[in-house]
DNA sequence: CGCAAGATTATTGAATTCAGAATTCAAAGC
DNA sequence: GCTTTGAATTCTGAATTCAATAATCTTGCG
């Protein structure tokens, strides 16, 4: 009898879901860095769980988690809060942001010069640039955040050195939270874009000095955005009450 | 009724201890960048919880962060493993070092500049340096592994950025590990330790450029060194085994 | 009417229990 | 002897229960 052959197209996959644990952390952390969680929102493990439909276990390791990642932080007894927008917490973030986009431009461009670059990922750059350079109109500032992370990452991922972008998706809320901020006001995205374009430009020219500088000018760039949107706002909330 | 008065000096706060959780955390994260955890051992959430003494559920929390941070990694259903001590990864590393430890020694290069700087915080770089250069002829890699750390720590603290401190922080049980296999080798303390005093020398003296320049210079040395002597113990593993 | 002591509530951290999934082991069939 | 199938073991993730503690409220007294 032949066995007739046959392969994994015949049946999915079916893959047991990510663990509860992992969800709640990622619902957290999505609320947070699009705002929809405002800094100094208490949480306590109770009311996340019931909103989610889950038992406080899965949520205590989300938190902690969340805790330690500094996205929220102790508020006594009384449960935890989402950490507040500090000028001089996001000041401090872009310095560093500054120095490793540089660093990743610097090495994405190298590895442009050397050719030896995965080209799936030198097509996700041009992708992520063309997306970006078509949403300069939107309205919707989730978009902006998200096409702008996307260009970065892309870089990051073009660079070689998994351990940037591990390091700065870290921070990403933190930026994304910020960004939110400062897009709602402001008509940046043109300048921004065109940032991009440039930087995009000295990486796939192989460029790496010329890449490194205007990585770090832009992240420099967006940092004095940033100080002025949320000093100001501080001001006015410190002002009216 | 005149009241007495009185302050917090007359009782000492009494710590409700640490919360098992940190407590496990910080055990495993010492005994990982230590080396007492090798690469590649196998932890249970039952074999960790039996050798503290605790339940599980600590246990669970802690391993969990810790697999956030890489030092354990995914082994199926058989529970998790020490992250292995890859020269690639090491050297990954190192890249954001340099970088990183070159930006905090020119922030703490300009405040020394300005003399805006925590007279605290530069004696301890002072304390941190000497205590290194007694130690060059120790022979426990523990001690001069600890030394080094506390150096580096006093420049990101000088830096008056404290991402910095706090994102280095995350990685360093896996310099620490690193160094433990480079320095048990070599005799490269005293290597190291002169450039320390030039770098220390520069940032006291304001010299941002210089002490950004030789920070830079000093992590790219430690990494050559680290990648040398991982990538030889690996081929020699491989040609072992 | 204000303040203090005690009771109550809210909330977390830890232990225990439960269920599900993967690995390993053993036995049966080819 | 090798492969396959089913059972047992192991281990994790999640739920539930328990205990302890900080915050808040209440009540009684000065």
């Amino acid at each position: 009898m032949p066995t007739k052959t046959w392969d994994s197209s015949v049946l999915d996959q079916l893959q047991t879901g990510p663990a509860l644990i992992d969800q709640v952390h990622d619902q957290l952390v999505s609320a947070i860095a699009t705002g929809r969680l405002e800094p100094g929102q208490r949480l306590t493990q109770e009311s996340v769980a019931s909103l989610l439909g889950v038992s406080r276990q899965p949520v205590s390791h989300a938190l902690q988690i969340l805790k330690r990642r500094g996205l929220l932080i102790e508020h006594g007894r009384r449960g935890l809060a989402v950490a507040p927008l500090e000028a001089s917490r996001i000041e401090a973030l872009y310095q560093i942001r500054a120095v490793l986009d540089g660093l990743a431009a610097r090495l994405a461009a190298k590895q442009c010069a050397r050719g030896g670059v995965d080209p799936h990922a030198r097509s996700a750059l041009a992708s992520a640039l063309k997306k970006g350079e078509a949403l300069i109109a939107e309205t919707d500032i989730a978009r902006l955040v998200d096409a702008d992370v996307a260009f970065h990452n892309a870089i990051h991922a073009l660079s070689s050195n998994p351990e940037i972008a591990r390091t700065v998706a870290e921070q990403w809320p933190q930026f994304m939270r910020s960004m939110g901020f400062v897009l709602t006001g402001t008509e940046r995205a043109p300048v921004i874009w065109r940032q991009h374009r440039a930087i995009a430009d000295a990486i796939l020219d192989g460029d790496g000095e010329t890449a490194e500088r205007l990585s770090r000018e832009h992240a420099e760039a967006a940092a004095r955005q940033a100080v002025d949107e949320l000093t100001r706002r501080q001001a006015a909330i410190t002002a009216g009450s």
